[in-house]
DNA sequence: GCGATTTTGTGCGTTTTTTAACGATACTTA
DNA sequence: TAAGTATCGTTAAAAAACGCACAAAATCGC
């Protein structure tokens, strides 16, 4: 499927890489309504993005589209599905099984999409031994001894601030290879680490901005990001 | 406090946007530490912007600081909060009483911070009845008269995304300012009304990306964003 | 099978964003 | 109070991101 042209993936900017998982999700839609190919132009009709753009952004990871055809959707979306790295499986645990932790561990389709929840870990005496959409919680004593015999991939941080370092000091220890962070903290890691922070509050933040008088409103589609 | 030098606010970029909620965070901890003042060198070595986009930042709304001293770090806290318009109330409301709505009803922070739950909406009668931390889950055939009555800020959106649309064009035709929407997908809204997403999958996926092989590793001090 | 048409891949100019440099200004201390 | 120092606000330069335009290549219709 791939030519064989060589692409230096190693440093793409983060505006692309941030833009993959939304074409995957429009593609993922065409595929579900059995639209087999799509130029760029009509692409771009549907998300937002110039039809230059996209062809631009796909192209740093190789020709995937044909001249006078344009791309194969069920090709294109599999292509930017093994470049996001969703061709595996993640084993994955959560740290802190209150609101948030509880939320994320019974939310089924991450499950479907490879990211499997091993176990959710926390302090709290009254949520220990309990079973969550299958799953049980821990005692997070024993955190860094289970993420290093059961060969956890990503460790995901649901507790308050004040722990998260913590936590993440402990998961990059014990062998993680990424972190997903939902507390409000910003934290640190080894640069073997993968980071990725979801500050809640500072999407509502941003939100009111929008909404007080302050910005400028939004003069188009209703895209953005 | 704020210099009489007008400034035009309208067309601050994204970019900068997004950057002041991070600016308020680290403000918040330094007040919290009882510091008085700080320069844009001591900010920068914390919060790992260079010191002249914090200053250039900053300038896009007026000149906070003062030569040879710095910023004042209360002074500059109440800058921002009331730039990101967070000196004033929210009322909200959840739509979707499901793992996620729950989490965030459940969530406590945002009330002190101004943002108030008002009421939950669902479809499921299961859930209909229910009170959660003190809010009452309402049926959403009620939806849009709740708006209107109560003149509701702003709408979260918790519902699967093949029914997210159509609570989104409710939500505005009631006349919310904003709406928070966790539901994979695009919403279409008017442009006077405010839009903030937050796709969780597209993070974890950008995780992904980072953890397998075809990213560049992180090369420093594990900042991003 | 061939010409008209479509549409990509890509070089290049433009815009946006970030970083650097520095004069102006206010603080600090002796 | 005045010299010296710290640090901002701002302008200029550099870098990154984006969009345009077009040649090359493949398709599609006849
Ligand atoms: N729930 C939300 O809507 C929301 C919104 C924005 C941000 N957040 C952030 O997400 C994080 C979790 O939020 P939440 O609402 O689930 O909080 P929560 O209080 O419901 O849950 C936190 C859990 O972490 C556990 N915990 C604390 N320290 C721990 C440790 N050292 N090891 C293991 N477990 C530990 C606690 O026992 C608790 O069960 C917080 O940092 C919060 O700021 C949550
Ligand atoms: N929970 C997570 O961890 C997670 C992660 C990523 C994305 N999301 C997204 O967030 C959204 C909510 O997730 P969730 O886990 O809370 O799902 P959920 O199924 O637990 O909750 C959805 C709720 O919405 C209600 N609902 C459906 N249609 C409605 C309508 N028309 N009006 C009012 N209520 C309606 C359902 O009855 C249900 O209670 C989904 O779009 C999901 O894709 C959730």
């Amino acid at each position: 499927m791939s030519k064989s042209k060589i692409k230096d993936t190693t440093k793409i900017s983060n505006a692309v890489i941030k833009r993959l998982p939304r074409y995957r999700r429009y593609l993922k839609e065409l595929k579900k309504k059995g639209v087999d190919k799509i130029s760029s132009n009509e692409l771009s009709s549907l998300i937002g993005y110039t039809a230059s753009q996209i062809r631009q952004d796909l192209n740093n990871f190789g020709g995937f589209g044909q001249q006078g055809y344009g791309y194969n959707v069920d090709g294109l979306y599999n292509e930017i599905s093994a470049i996001l790295g969703l061709d595996r499986e993640y084993k994955m645990v959560i740290v802190g099984a209150g609101n948030l932790g509880q939320a994320l561990a019974n939310y089924t389709h991450y499950y479907r999409a490879g990211f499997v929840v091993k176990a959710l870990f926390d302090v709290n005496p009254r949520l220990v031994g309990l079973r969550i959409n299958d799953i049980d919680v821990l005692d997070s004593e024993g955190l860094v001894e289970y993420v290093e015999d059961n060969e956890i991939d990503l460790g995901i941080i649901c507790t308050t601030k004040d722990n998260a370092q913590e936590i993440a000091d402990k998961l990059c220890f014990a062998g993680v290879k990424g972190i997903w962070n939902f507390a409000q903290v910003d934290l640190e890691v080894p640069n073997h680490v993968a980071l990725e922070n979801v500050h809640l509050s500072d999407s509502l933040y941003t939100l009111a901005y929008k909404v007080s008088g302050n910005a400028a409103q939004n003069g188009g589609a209703g895209f953005e990001e």
